[in-house]
RNA sequence: GUGCCCGUAGCUCAAUCGGAUAGAGCACCAGCCUUCUAAGCUGGGGGUUACAGGUUCGAUCCCUGUCGGGCACGCCA
């Protein structure tokens, strides 16, 4: 049995025939040689645009170059000729039985094909959704939990260590708002009325979890809601005061007033909304490995500890009272605070104690998958790191750009706090979670998703990934009427596929790994979405043009070897993006 | 106002980090089911890559400017 690691690469050898030529020609150049797919099949299958990128320093015409280069290259089996082409273009044609053995191996290594050692067992954290706990996930944080887990999926299978990281800001001021609107939807259960604040969470759900609390204690968290009042002015329009303040000194009381008690209505709503969290994004295919707690880093002293260390190696300074860090020093618009003048650490401070800790954890690299509002600040977070003698380049932010909601071609409103969204949830039943995960990752992460709720809804049936699917589904059911025994494929006689139709597909094939590495190099897991879609019509096209279990035993099984490579691939390629392949449809 | 990102077919988006004739889907038009699933296939029209310069063998990609759009600019998280 032949191993996986004996597959000829193609692009890696043809890489290395250049380097012996360069050698043998004693070419002396950093250049990194590219080899590339070609777009026309009259260019080969592979080229190189090394010849026109020596020329400059050579002092020779690239045609020129890519001759001398073509005539140093040592013997190949793989290639069955060379030819220049264009302005220098070195074009390379593999044997057909040369592609051939991938069949094989497609066939023996089964849905594991494709996996690689490009990642050489790097340690990766990848960091999404992280949204806060304070309601339920709306479409927007739906993309970056498919690109994010689409992303983990590919690094993983490029053969990188992944670990999934949620963070849970479990310790800020939007916590804190949540449990006071669900502590005064409690109260007006226990018919006591205080005016729900406008800028409180206004969300059903924060209701229903003031009844859950209210059916399991009854009036047990009223205590004296007199006093909330009495803190309050009488009416905001008699003071300068702002409606932020107003509801900071509504929390103030609150906690004043229900002592211990705060903490259990602070626990529980917390516990509510990540438990739906953590549900929601199970259902979606989106599982995690750590959830990490901002809160702990609190209470194990480790934002203290990185704001000393900053200190320590003076990058702070204290004025009007509050204490800066010099982000300016690192290419920072401006000085940040990380603590304020009440005391208080600001979020920023988590943050750094955060990234710290996750180096800390020795993860070589670290992904963070953000919105791309978020791109201010960048430069800040990776300043602290670099302050705090981490490589900033270890960092790196891919930033999804929020999915814009239309419904009925206009803007659909996306508060959480008022209430008015499309939650995740929502469009996981209207499209499905195959749909929906596949939509999400057909675009490059970092433009804009339109999102037409109306075309998402009404025409589900005609969303791509039911082609490639439908590719799938179409295999197994040929396979099944076939009746035979898929381990006999192995040995089928592939030198009987000769068709552009069925060579193009094999080259097609050969190409899986290639596109996991480009994925994963690049962050961008819609290159196996978009190849997919490409493999899927080069099948149906094939299933249309031939017809697979025919009389001659020999061609059939060849035929059947080629398609059930397919289905792995498919299968395998869908399984990255957290989508069903489906045996029937 | 300052900074970052974006502008590609009627619409939504690609284009292997500077490569060869800029590609798909939707929509539109014309065909294909007595045969392994028509959620499919075949063919067709569609473009001065916002605009104007520049860099070089070669530009959708890099530089400058203009126009248009998005986002960010707190001792919020």
């Amino acid at each position: 049995m032949t191993k996986l690691s004996e597959l000829p690469s193609f692009r890696i050898h043809l890489s290395q025939l250049l380097q012996q030529a360069a050698l043998t020609l004693q070419i002396k150049s950093t250049l990194y040689i590219e080899i590339s797919r070609t777009k026309q099949a009259s260019h080969g299958d592979y080229s190189c645009n090394l010849a026109m990128q020596l020329a400059k320093a050579l002092h020779k015409s690239p045609r020129e170059i890519a001759g001398m280069l073509i005539n140093a290259m040592p013997e190949s089996a793989y290639v069955e000729r060379i030819e220049v082409a264009g302005a220098g273009f070195i074009n390379f044609f593999i044997r057909n039985d040369a592609k051939r053995i991938y069949l094989k191996h497609i066939l023996q290594s089964g849905d594991s094909y494709g996996v690689s050692s490009f990642g050489d067992g790097e340690k990766i954290q990848v960091e999404f959704v992280s949204a806060n706990p304070t309601g339920p996930l709306h479409v927007g944080h739906g993309r970056g939990a498919a690109f994010g887990a689409s992303l983990a999926n590919v690094l993983s299978k490029a053969g990188f260590s992944v670990t999934r990281e949620f963070y849970v800001n479990d310790a800020g001021r939007q916590m804190d708002i949540l449990a006071l609107s669900a502590w005064l939807r409690y109260l007006a259960l226990n018919q006591v009325s205080i005016p729900f604040p406008e800028n409180a969470y206004q969300g059903a759900y924060v209701k229903d979890m003031a009844r859950l609390i209210y059916e399991a204690h009854g009036d047990r968290y009223v205590h004296q809601p007199g006093l909330l009042l009495d803190g309050l002015p009488e009416a905001a329009h008699e003071t300068a005061i702002s409606t932020d303040e107003q509801l900071d000194r509504m929390i103030a009381t609150a906690k004043k007033i229900l002592g211990q008690d705060y903490a259990y209505i602070h626990n529980f709503v917390l516990t509510e909304q990540l438990g739906d969290c953590r549900n929601d994004l199970m259902e979606f295919g989106v599982e995690f490995d750590v959830w990490f707690s901002e809160q702990s880093l609190f209470d194990n002293g480790l934002v203290a500890r990185a704001v000393r260390l900053l200190d320590e190696k003076k990058h702070l300074y204290r004025q009007d009272g509050a204490l800066w860090f010099r982000s300016t020093e690192f290419g920072d618009e401006k000085d940040r605070v990380v603590q304020r003048e009440n005391g208080h650490y600001t979020y920023f401070a988590s943050d750094i104690a955060y990234h710290l800790n996750k180096f800390e954890r020795g993860f070589d690299r670290v992904i963070n998958v953000w919105g791309a509002d978020h791109h201010g600040y960048i430069p800040r977070i990776k300043g602290a790191l670099q302050a705090l003698e981490q490589d900033p380049d270890n960092l790196k932010i891919a930033l999804v750009q929020f999915a814009v909601l239309y419904r009925d071609g206009i803007k659909a409103p996306m508060s959480t706090r008022s209430g008015e969204f499309v939650t995740l949830r929502e469009l996981r039943n209207e499209v499905g979670n195959d749909a929906a995960r596949f939509f999400y990752v057909m675009r490059k992460s970092d433009q804009h998703l339109d999102f037409d709720l109306d075309l998402a809804k009404s025409q589900s049936n005609e969303n791509p990934v039911y082609y490639v699917q439908y590719a799938h589904a179409r295999i197994c059911s040929v396979l099944a009427q076939w009746d035979g025994d898929a381990a006999m494929l192995v040995d089928a006689d592939t030198g009987l596929l000769t068709s552009p139709a069925e060579l193009a597909l094999l080259q097609c094939l050969i190409d899986f790994p290639d596109i996991i590495e480009t994925a994963a190099q690049e962050l961008s897991p819609h290159v196996i979405a978009f190849y997919l879609r490409e493999l899927a019509s080069e099948f149906h096209s094939y299933y249309n043009s031939t017809h697979f279990l025919v009389p001659e035993v020999p061609i059939m099984e060849a035929r059947l070897a080629l398609v059930t490579s397919i289905r792995h691939v498919l299968k395998s390629g869908l399984e990255l993006l957290g989508v069903n392949a489906p045996e029937k449809m």
